[in-house]
DNA sequence: ATGGCCAATATGATTGGA
């Protein structure tokens, strides 16, 4: 079983480019985020020609959320619970049956939180407190359960080319980063980060500024995995030849494999 | 770190991204 994430930055602008990615890595199950489109509109067709089932829970012009699964979806959930308020489409989980039992896999877009000083980063922490509040219950299932997705947080000084550039950003501020830690501390893996220990892995490149032809990147869309998912994890990487591609996402595809198989 | 981007929106200047 190979499950990948991937912000796609405009599902309409990057059909192409996933539908030949898709291709490329034959992925089980893909987590997508910053479809920016209404469901209505979203491109199902050629994806359902590859075929993959689609679920998806996307809002006009912002954000938005998507599953591809090549397993048939048992259950789709929209909404990360604990903020009826909140309307923005950041969150979509669905379970699937494997030789493992229920798999549940969620595509995550975790809020930015630029400019720290207004209300959008108290909102990334809030958002960060209900996502642990949830992973720690969907936890005490004991199934295999994958986290995945754009996480807007850089774990570790290893995860950015200058980390004193970074300092003062969302993305990297002490609370994030401690906030990220108190997540994965509750028992998840972070995928990468359990088959390499390299610097320079890195998912994200700025379309500004010669980033890309500076490998000034930053690592932050990850896929974290319950004890029952890390325990069957058998690969994990990064295609960052998608990033050099015509019409690129500023995002590149992450994945990981398991000894896990549908039933 | 930024000279340099990109996407959506009743298409012209703004907002959001990271």
């Amino acid at each position: 079983m190979r499950i990948a994430t991937w912000n796609v930055n405009s599902i309409k602008q990057r059909i192409e480019n996933l539908t030949a990615w898709l291709k490329e890595r034959s992925p089980d199950i893909v987590c997508l985020q910053e479809t920016k489109t209404v469901d209505d509109a979203f491109p199902r067709e050629p994806l359902e020609a590859l075929g993959y089932n689609v679920a998806i829970h996307g809002q006009k012009t912002f954000n938005g959320v998507a599953i591809l699964s090549k397993l048939k979806f048992d259950e789709v959930t929209p909404r990360l619970p604990g903020d009826d308020a909140d309307d923005h489409a950041r969150f979509i989980e669905a379970t699937v049956s494997t030789d493992r039992g229920v798999l549940r896999v969620a595509s995550i877009y975790l809020p930015n939180g630029n400019p720290p000083d207004t209300d959008k980063y108290p909102y990334k922490i809030r958002w960060m407190d209900r996502l642990a509040k949830y992973a720690h219950e969907r936890l005490q299932l004991e199934e295999p359960l994958i986290l995945a997705g754009d996480y807007n947080v850089i774990p570790t000084a290893d995860d950015v080319h200058n980390p004193a550039v970074w300092t003062k950003d969302a993305l990297f501020l002490p609370q994030t980063r401690s906030k990220f830690r108190a997540l994965t501390s509750l028992g998840l893996t972070d995928a990468i980060r359990a088959v390499s220990d390299d610097k320079g892995l890195y998912t994200f490149w700025d379309y500004q500024a010669g980033a890309w032809q500076k490998n000034w990147g930053i690592r932050i869309d990850h896929l974290l995995l319950s004890p029952q998912a890390a325990d069957r994890l058998t690969g994990a990487g990064i295609d960052k030849h998608v990033r050099s591609w015509e019409r690129p996402s500023d995002h590149v595809p992450v994945y990981a494999d398991f000894a896990i198989e549908a039933v």
